[in-house]
DNA sequence: TATGAATGAGGATTCATTCAT
DNA sequence: CATGAATGAATCCTCATTCAT
């Protein structure tokens, strides 16, 4: 137990460090001072930095990806859904650790083959996530009966385009209209017309 | 002459590094091997390692957004321009190095004011671009009148997450269906019929 | 009586570790490994690294010699004593555990006057050793009269260069090899012709 | 030339750090220190410590061979030449750094596939310079006509060993002693009956 | 302009050793 | 007896940057 519970506090570290100091200037040092352990003892835990790393995308992806999902099924309609997903899927604000993490190892970790492999798989979850959702909505008759299942590639992309500037700040595109622009697209593409989110 | 032209040797240099090292592997040496100069001596073309990227950034866009523009006000119909400013704007294909350089930038530099700086003008220049050819469009009756400059932000962020997945080379999403995409979006938003593009 | 056991069984595992990783890469862990213990705790049981590896080199030059030397004066001749001595004093071949411990150490330690104290007394008790069986072989009027207790140290030294080859796997000085020259060696500088051993 | 010249001081300063601390023992600073650079640039000369210490040793070999050899031509005997070669074969007295370092290589370096090719040339080159030496000898008459050029190998194992006791200081086998057991083996089994070198 | 020698800070990693449990 | 968490020293190596030539 204590065991499992030091890993989890050194990857929520890890997140927090880089969320603050940037992925490419995080040093083990920052690591451990945030859990108080020396960056020796941050290797016992996880054998290397990247080791390190890669474990923090996945844990973080994997906590997102349940909290948010956990709940879907529970809600009634496919637009309920929908818009559900958009809220836990943008990031919640300029700066939000989860999606810098991603964004930065997305960036970076372009040939190594072992991240690669994680972000790929978080892809696919995602993608995985939303395409039963259409179907939901298709099958309940919310969503227009062509609405094809591969739309969900494509509207991921979109919300990732939108997330990089809710991320960065820029002005005219803070997370309450990348939420609206979200929706009104999905709305016609998938051909329904519910109330827009709240936020 | 010959000294700018030995620091347009460096810029296509770094560039070229980054796309096959990675902004965050990069090393002056990299650099120097390029254009057969000693590492230390690209420090007397530019100041520093910092100094030589965002100048590399700022040329790299520069050059970019240059070779793109000149042509569009030759090209008489809107739609043939947006056709032309999606051809241009989405990478080319994975890996592409100036649209790599940008989004290691963007996913690295938050922090420092000076990358924002630079990268706040290149948003800024290639969303004055598109805003002011859908007033061209509208002007001339192509894209419905209610088709607001305001979109432009908005339909820059949907083409930067398909360059995301362009760039990443994420099976279902290449650069040929992210155009499709781009196109299906504006010709609903701005409410035209044209013609889709061929690749 | 479980302490003793385990105490040797440290040693033991020492000493395969060594023969495995060589004395400069062992680490406490390797030995904690091969016994199944942690690596702290043989530190219960040896109070350093350094004390560990002097008592594996003590324990494994004991175990050694007193097997050697134990059947020695149940030997009738000085001929197959000697036979007896060289066939337990060279290596078995490439690799020897024990051989290479002692190779390393005495590589190593120069400086050290632990380490001195031990590999002093190992060379001591083998001269004395072979000093007692020439003596006895002199007696016997096997060996010639004028065979000086005295050769026993160069032959060793011999013995040791013969050792070092086989140890190395030098190719053309297997352990065969190595027997017969130490055989012809001491055949004629101790003045017999006895029959030369097997192997 | 400040460059080669640089790259033999650190050589020679690396053989001496290694006489002095151990080869286990040698860390990069202690070679800086000796020529005054830092660590750090020790490693711009030479790529890694394994890398300076594999060319330490090829060097150090290279010129003890040469200043011996080099001589060997110009003595008229082959009594002379052996007397010569056993001269410069044999430590000068106990912690000779070069027979140090290429006794602590041999030690540690079993494993290592770079290592061994060193190793293996140094002996191979000292073999043939033997077996070049001992056809001279034959063919003048000098030697008995039965001494094969294999001896060769035996012998310079032989040498190894007094070697190993003279290195280490064995109170009863100094140098003097040394050089007398390598010429009067020579003598038995070369078949030859020339004055013994005076040391 | 151009080089290459030189530095020094920085950071990951290894490992013996300690100690509470 | 035994573990495993924790430390901290040690050290290699990388690399931007400076500077004499």
């Amino acid at each position: 137990m204590a065991r499992n519970d030091s890993r989890e506090r050194i990857l929520r570290a890890a997140m927090d460090a880089i969320a603050e100091r940037g992925l490419a200037h995080l040093r083990m040092e920052d690591v451990g001072n945030r859990v108080g352990m020396s960056p020796g003892h941050i290797l016992y835990y996880y054998r290397s930095k990247q080791a390190l790393l890669l474990e923090t995308l996945r844990w973080s992806d994997d906590l997102l990806h349940e909290r948010g999902t956990e709940e879907l099924p529970y809600l009634p309609t496919a637009e309920e859904r929908l818009r559900w997903f958009i809220d836990i899927y943008l990031p919640t604000g300029p700066g939000q650790p989860e999606w810098l993490l991603w964004l930065q190892v997305w960036a970076l970790g372009g040939e190594d083959p072992d991240v690669a492999a994680v972000t790929d798989r978080l892809n696919a979850r995602w993608e995985a996530e939303l395409a039963g959702l259409i179907r939901f909505g298709v099958g309940r008759g919310e969503f227009q009966a062509s609405a094809a299942p591969s739309f969900a590639g494509e509207y991921l992309a979109i919300l990732d385009g939108l997330s990089l500037h809710v991320l960065h700040d820029t002005p005219a595109l803070d997370r309450e209209r990348a939420v609206a622009i979200a929706w009104r697209i999905a709305a016609h593409e998938l051909g329904f017309r519910g109330r827009p989110p709240l936020a």
